[in-house]
DNA sequence: AGCGTTCTGGACCGATCGGAACTTAAAGCG
DNA sequence: CGCTTTAAGTTCCGATCGGTCCAGAACGCT
């Protein structure tokens, strides 16, 4: 963990780590772990190869550590969703926090988890394992999240939480592709409110 | 349009053409066209580089040929989706099809139309806006049979055929990252029937 | 000043990328 | 039999891949 010890010792670094990794998650964002390359990489952070790997350790590293910042940053609506007061304003939370993330302007059409590296290839699959851990991850919470709601009385004893949690994670997922698909965020508000007519009273 | 003439003059192709793309077809569903390389395809094929090229042109039009092919195959239920009776039908068969599709045991899992080429990049380019293409199509040819429903009266006027043809196509890519994320196929079909829960009486 | 430590820029690495070229082989036809 | 045509197999190409190495530069510390 070199990379984010700021005690000076020895030459001080002329770049900013957090904007270099901003810059490389926007790439991977944009061109998934495959379709990025060094070159991109680098070119993108406005720093060389060896200033590459002496902060952040190779490419798939660096992907970890962007996909750390997406999950932080432009994700980060997933985690607050949860602390939403019931199960149905949480899933809507979600499916919005989506919407948004996936169109927002300045930023690439999509969602980093899903067009990062969702075929799986040989040098890829590093990346891959870490998104699809990942993505049940985040069903995962949605799921228990849903158990409390029944617990909690606001969502009916006879809902299954996982299939819940399942359906809504796909709503999601498919609203990342129809965003890279040029969809705006208007229709993909509409499905949304679609999606939502599913959900149990 | 040499590579389907049988008529043979000169030297005959001594491997199955059929054959060879389907196995291309296969490795770029799996890896996608930025992880598939040649040595990957023509090992999957069988024969050597420049047959491949002699038969089929280059990677990028081999791609295109693929997703012909998958299309008239693999994928084959969304246009016998739409020859079903009613509107309702016509979604949920396309929902079981793509269910079944993207998790054929024997197949990679998920769908090539999402996982071909979902990132943009610049070698990928084509073989992503044909996807694109594709994937609309696919939503427009949705919403026309949803639009032919309402003359027909299976469908409320009150629907909107674009929205429910967006939605279907949303929960279906959805399908397909889920797949791709190791969910069993009667999971999917469970998020199939709380799809069909939002569908308008 | 000298030293240890860390970062920078660029040269360099073997491997692989998609693709072209060239030779050899197998067919029909006169 | 040549002659033409097309396919197969091999070699080679320039470019790029992810990654390493090294000399020099910029700091804190003594």
């Amino acid at each position: 963990m070199s990379g984010s010890r700021s005690t000076a010792f020895g030459r001080p670094r002329e770049f900013d780590i957090d904007e270099a990794l901003e810059r490389a998650m926007q790439v991977f964002w944009a061109r998934g772990y495959d379709g990025t390359s060094l070159t991109d990489l680098t070119g993108a952070m406005g720093i060389t190869k060896s200033s590459m790997y002496a902060a952040f350790g190779n490419k798939e590293q660096l992907f970890r550590k962007a996909v750390e910042r997406y999950a932080e940053g432009p994700a980060s609506y997933a985690t607050r969703a949860l602390r939403e007061p019931t199960a149905r304003s949480v899933a809507e939370a979600f499916l919005r926090g989506g919407v948004r993330t996936t169109t927002s302007p300045g930023c690439p059409t999509g969602c980093l988890s899903v067009q990062g590296a969702l075929a799986l290839t040989e040098q890829s699959r590093p990346a891959h394992d870490t998104l699809v851990d990942w993505r049940n991850d985040a069903g995962v919470r949605l799921e228990e999240r849903f158990r409390r709601a029944i617990e909690e009385g606001d969502l009916s004893r006879d809902a299954d939480p996982g299939r819940l949690a399942r359906f809504i994670m796909t709503t999601a997922f498919g609203i990342a592709v129809q965003a890279a698909n040029g969809l705006r965020a208007d229709e993909l508000d509409e499905i949304v409110d679609t999606a939502l007519l599913a959900w149990p009273t």
